[in-house]
DNA sequence: TAAATTGTTGAGTGACTACTCAATCACATA
DNA sequence: TATGTGATTGAGTAGTCACTCAACAATTTA
């Protein structure tokens, strides 16, 4: 799996053949189908288990923060530390959004959860006059592809990451962007 | 040219063979290597026009608007309603955002230059104090992302375009993020 | 009109791909 | 030890792909 999801960021899902996985994972040609009975259900299970993760990591810690503002720079934060950590992961999913696989994917039930429990926060925090009140799904969209930005530049400058100055900047932008 | 564009958005480069291209346009298989000489030329010529017109689009009417703020708000408006109006070039761009074509096309004259402009205005902005006084790639991306986040939220709910409220909505976002 | 140039065709080619399957292997249980 | 069950192998298969090329058509130039 792991094999698969390096070359599947480096390459694209359609140009790696699956005896480029199976060679990099050091096993043989056929094992791949002993355990998916096809290279799309392989793909799929990573996603799966990719956004999964992506969504757990997301929450990690939020049950601690009491304040909203605080809740939501807990999630930032670990959004993009993620992004920045494990970039091949975070690149996997940025892939297939906006593929055919997105559409299946959102009927999983764990992530209609996750999803459900960052739609009711947003809309807490908009009831308390704290957020914005904006349609949801602006929220959630600015607040996705502002971090999604933030981690690419990262990725592009690596010293940014502990410039304290600069990540409060960031912050900054981030928040101003969606608070009253 | 607009068959490729369009099978390469819905199914990826790798997934769309020319046999497909061709027959969706209308002519021979033979055809397209006798105008490139190979596909990954026809992607890299297709992205380069693409990318082109979009930078164009982009700055349309600039020189008509004064202030700092109006420039901004027709570039965001120019990209949004590009975005909207034509999804599959739209996402042909994005789709090749982080792939191996995208640093061939920085080297690109054209686009060099546009970059440049992009840069010097918000540097002015910046010295103004009409911007916020952080590093010019956290504001390109930030800018950047925000619209790619709006023109998807758009596509999803097509009635947005229409709805006024709503873009004051979306502006006064995006403006809030960057503005002083 | 004749010749030269360029545009277009589509069957053909070799390389590569996802996937199969008969055979072997590792290990658990009795 | 004997037997059964799943794990693993890798050569093989049928199909697909990017790209070629010899032939023909259309257009330009002399």
């Amino acid at each position: 799996m792991d094999s698969a999801l390096h070359l599947f960021v480096e390459q694209g899902f359609h140009a790696t053949p699956t005896s480029a996985i199976s060679k990099a994972a050091g096993v043989s040609a056929g094992i791949l189908f002993h355990y998916f009975k096809t290279k799309e259900e392989l793909i799929y299970t990573l996603f799966l288990e990719t956004k999964l993760e992506f969504f757990q990591v997301m929450m990690t810690g939020l049950d601690k923060v009491k304040s909203p503002e605080g809740k939501f720079r807990l999630i930032w934060s670990n959004v993009w530390t993620y992004g920045v950590d494990q970039p091949h992961k975070f690149k996997f999913v940025q892939q297939i959004h906006n593929s055919p696989f997105e559409n299946k994917i959102k009927e999983d039930r764990a992530i209609l959860d996750m999803t459900d429990q960052m739609i009711q926060s947003i809309q807490v925090a908009i009831d308390a006059g704290i957020l914005k009140d904006v349609p949801i799904d602006l929220h959630m969209n600015n607040f996705y592809y502002l971090i999604l930005g933030l981690v690419e530049l990262i990725w592009q400058k690596p010293e940014l990451r502990s410039d304290n100055a600069f990540i409060e900047q960031a912050w900054e932008c981030f928040w101003d962007c969606h608070k009253t």
